[in-house]
DNA sequence: TTTGACTGTTACGTAAAAGTCAATTATTTT
DNA sequence: AAAATAATTGACTTTTACGTAACAGTCAAA
């Protein structure tokens, strides 16, 4: 029967609200279904959600979500459009791999960070 | 001697420009010293912009990366705070932990959609 | 001494990504 | 059917992190 979910139903799943799904749909990323003037989100725009939700918090723009996800729709047909857009996927990477790094040595930083609490912790606990 | 840098060759080397440069010593961020109104930017000053900028790449707001530079100039005194910002810690670094396994997932599906632009391609080289 | 590069302050502007609110309309529940 | 609940659109507001403009001072070189 093809299960659909109403906009409430993946707001609570994703923690996100209804304004930020319909914005979504403004922004032509997801395209859920009507009856009446009411969405029903398959499938489909679960999984697109998803995606879309994990780009943000990767600091992607959503005109970045957009154009991945037109891709998968549909690769451009033009030679220069396709060479432009995989040297794009490049720098992209790049730019991946770099917030890596800085993710790695954050992390690193709040171990120190963590360190010094506890130290200080400890200089507390004794003086009391 | 010990050297000092001047607000420009700062931006030029980390390639933002001078009124980011001085917001963020509004936002109390960096304190450089001043030569009658000319800001004169020590080492330290260097270190901390590339600290801040690295925070900024993972998508740390200003008052985080304030918030992570206050522990080191100071580690709170009263225990209930530093619990506090223990926690805080531990909630950033899962946060930090799922970024990065947002990056890689990305990362695999950025193959994917380079690998469908190279088959594109193929389609349209033997096209013409 | 004027030009050009650099510096400063103050203040208003902007883009992205929603949040919030108001006015309606549908649907469910009692 | 009345009341409560949920969904819609549209307009306006907010927050963050600077951008941009306007105007002025400093200082070395031509």
């Amino acid at each position: 029967m093809d299960k659909y979910y109403s906009i409430t139903e993946l707001t609570r799943e994703f923690g996100v609200s209804t304004r930020t799904l319909r914005f979504y749909e403004d922004e032509g990323l997801i395209h859920p279904e009507r009856r009446g003037r009411t969405r029903l989100f398959r499938a489909t725009d679960r999984r697109l959600i998803q995606e879309i939700l994990r780009g943000r918090r990767i600091g992607f723009t959503i005109a970045e979500i957009r154009e991945i996800i037109q891709v998968y729709k549909e690769p451009p047909g033009e030679m220069g459009q396709l060479k432009l857009l995989m040297k794009r996927i490049d720098e992209k990477r790049e730019d991946l791999r770099q917030k890596r790094k800085d993710i790695d040595e954050t992390l690193a930083e709040l171990d120190n960070v963590e360190e010094a609490c506890l130290t200080r912790l400890a200089e507390i606990g004794v003086g009391t």
